[in-house]
DNA sequence: TTTCTGACA
DNA sequence: TGTCAGTA
């Protein structure tokens, strides 16, 4: 699975494909490049290459453009997006999988309204300090 | 022919 | 955003 998602990053698309494909304007697309909503590399020529990702995200700025949300609205909910993915990756190094740190999390509730005892094991998910082994 | 940057409306 | 100019 992890080709498909190599596939999917390369940027191998002209400007023009992209228009064709999204229906925005070649004008549209540079200045969302310029809001930094995409980064497409350039080929040796200077020209922009975009991969079927980029398309995707270009799709979707369309969509949340309708929405009514603006340049910078946008900009912010892939910052945050990004942010999210690096917490993930962090926690993944420590050996924490998604569902641990659901779990975790989820137990963190249930301490702080103190409806279970608290332990000193890392192990035990009810231990409170499993919290800030969590944050970077 | 297609795309690029910069500029003006 | 659309469009035009001058390039590469």
């Amino acid at each position: 699975m992890r080709e498909k998602e190599l596939r999917r990053s390369m940027s191998v698309l002209p400007i023009g494909t992209v228009m064709k494909l999204t229906d925005l304007t070649a004008r549209q697309i540079r200045y969302y490049e310029q809001q930094e909503l995409i980064k497409p590399l350039r080929n040796e020529g200077n020209r922009r290459m975009y991969s079927l990702n980029d398309v995707d995200r270009l799709l979707e700025i369309k969509d949340y453009l309708d929405d009514g949300l603006n340049i910078s609205g946008i900009r912010e909910v892939y910052k945050k997006q990004s942010q999210l993915e690096n917490e993930r990756k962090h926690n993944l190094e420590k050996g924490l999988t998604d569902s641990d740190v659901r779990k975790i999390l989820q137990d963190e509730f249930l301490n702080i309204g103190g409806l279970k005892p608290p332990s000193s094991s890392f192990e035990d998910p009810n231990n409170l300090n499993n919290l800030n082994k969590l944050n970077h």
